[in-house]
DNA sequence: TTCAAAAGTAAATTTAAGTTAACTTATGGG
DNA sequence: CCCATAAGTTAACTTAAATTTACTTTTGAA
């Protein structure tokens, strides 16, 4: 979590992460909740729309990764945010040469 | 998954897929599974990398969501792919002018 | 400084993901 | 065409995620 000090008092910040970082969990999470909070909306109001109970939510929310692709997924969509893959750096040591079809990773 | 006709016989591609185009469940799949055969890794020896069941590797490169994000997250740092989180448009009435700090979505 | 609303926690129960093991079905090289 | 190997399936079982309900804590505006 983003985290100022300010005479010893720990304030979480509510804005939204910076997306050009690596992906982590928690990077996930705080995002979620900047684009809730943002957006105006309770957990409740979440958890109605969606059917999904409030402690799943609050796991989401608290970047447990012990929660199932489908219910992460569903949260994202309604909050407007999505995924992209990346694939790591062809850091490939290119074997064989000749444009050998199976060597794009 | 990226099909071929060729004569009424269907045929399963193994190439990557277009990670330009927007996040599916299916295109995570099918990036997985071409990582994967990339780099000639069968299912078993991910399997026995990771600890992880041979029918959760096969829920996962079926694009099935019904698996932890967890064993996800594993399986594509074992193969080199990661996640970055995509913010929608910014298309949000305006309701409330005067550089507001929480429109940044 | 209240006080109501939102966030977070906890425990008991239900549901379903994950494992294991054995099996069947492709697939491709020799 | 074989046959070994990888992929995919199935069923019984174990584990743990998800729900429900009720409670505690935090927060912020009146």
């Amino acid at each position: 979590m983003s985290i100022k000090q300010t005479l010893g008092r720990v304030v979480k910040s509510t804005e939204m992460p910076d997306l050009a970082k690596s992906f982590s969990p928690k990077q996930l999470a705080e995002s979620i909740t900047a684009k809730r909070t943002g957006m105006k909306l309770t957990l409740v109001d979440v958890s109605k729309a969606l059917s999904l109970s409030k402690p799943t939510l609050i796991k989401i929310e608290k970047g447990d990764t012990n929660v199932k692709l489908a219910n992460i997924l569903k949260v994202m969509e309604y909050l407007g945010l999505s995924f992209s893959i990346i694939s790591d750096e062809h850091t490939q040591n290119n074997n064989s040469p000749g444009a050998s079809d199976d060597q794009w990773y």
